[in-house]
DNA sequence: ATTTATATAAGTCACTTGCCGTATATCTCG
DNA sequence: CGAGATATACGGCAAGTGACTTATATAAAT
């Protein structure tokens, strides 16, 4: 059974490369390729077996970063190994934030890479020990996590909050409304405009989103 | 030049199966050993040329932490890398607090380990895959540490946890079931199973409920 | 060899949820 | 004062969800 492999990078130059790399290995078969993180976005969804994706992180339209984050989102049993030039704090943190499962710096050599990706696929992670370093460095450092990622302030009421609480709790609209006295409806109308202002779909996303901004616990 | 190496074990035994491993690399020297972390402070203050430490983590007198809290701090240029059987977040986390440059298991075999201690000397972190993957999980998430109460263990397969997974991102059964290539009936039964397992009769429940057992991040 | 657990697929039924409305009363801010 | 935000309540509809049942195949355990 081959591993289906995607490869993303803005520079053509850069994606033949790692092509070449790869095509030591029979049992990697290269499924797609992009130039951009709007595209990997686009190609993902019309592909339904790519288990890993090499992704670079400058890109143009959308950054590595953002579409990690998208993907993982939408489809996180795929493996996503990043695959830039940069090794700064910044882009490592960040890209394991959105949900990265590996780091590689592109001047890897075809067989660590390879070594990578089965890695990854046995639910480990795969990076250089330069990169590993920086990870623990980071985790030793309180600070840099507790860094708040500055969402744009948004301005629940209230009574959405006190909703928003028993959501997180797992109650129903129904056992909400008996809490709150209120009828269930009202329930519903607050959670409409919960979801509006936060931008989701679903009590789960709320209650993600709430505590992303520490509106709840 | 030849590395000076110390390796640091309560068990006999475990010792002479490290030095084996060690035997086959020509530039490695083996500077001293030691049967708890008391000893290997002790130790370390005659020696002055030791260049890295294999420390065990249960040790009678002083543990591996401890001892490698003490060293890091006296002698900063030595590096530490923990050679155990605990894998579990705590020790890998407390490891890494106390300076820890690497963390393997001690089954790994000669020419990882050995490739680690060269890694580790060139400034980079030496660390099996499983424990990378540790190691971004709990820079994702620090609060991970705070649970010590244990429940009594529940078992979900395989499969179970992979669809709580996707669960927990607040994705529908139908999206599961695509990403999974699985039938929508099924996730729905995988997710009544996992309801029975957890005594919970939500999907909200039963995220805070795998959290809560860390079954989940 | 039989039981047990697991993974898979499918169906029904009642209820919940997400999204679209409408409507009224209150309150605040400019 | 009037516009806008808030809190409240109600209705419809399609889709999603939770709790049942049934069924087959396979692997592990006894």
């Amino acid at each position: 059974m081959k591993i289906n492999v995607a490869v993303i990078d803005d520079n053509a130059f850069l994606i033949k490369a790692v092509l070449d790399k790869l095509s030591f290995f029979e049992d990697i078969h290269i499924k797609f390729t992009a130039v951009d993180g709007a595209m990997a976005c686009e190609k993902i969804k019309e592909e339904n077996n790519v288990q890993v994706i090499l992704m670079d992180i400058e890109m143009p339209k959308m950054n590595g970063i953002q579409a990690t984050e998208i993907i993982k989102n939408l489809h996180p049993q795929i493996k996503i190994i990043m695959l830039t030039v940069l090794d700064n704090d910044e882009s490592v943190f960040k890209a394991i934030q959105a949900g990265a499962d590996g780091y590689f710096l592109k001047e890897v050599d075809p067989q660590t890479l390879y070594d990578g990706i089965l890695q990854t696929i046995n639910g480990g992670a795969a990076m250089t020990p330069s990169i590993a370093m920086k990870t623990l460095k980071l985790l030793r450092n309180p600070l840099v996590m507790e860094r708040e990622v500055q969402l744009d302030e948004v301005q629940l009421t209230s009574r959405e909050v006190e909703v928003l609480e028993q959501l997180s709790k797992g109650l129903t609209y129904h056992l909400i409304a008996e809490n709150l006295v209120l009828s269930p409806f009202t329930i519903r109308k607050h959670i409409e405009n919960i979801y509006r202002k936060l931008q989701v779909h679903s009590k789960i996303e709320a209650i993600q989103q709430a505590k992303k901004r520490n509106i709840i616990e």
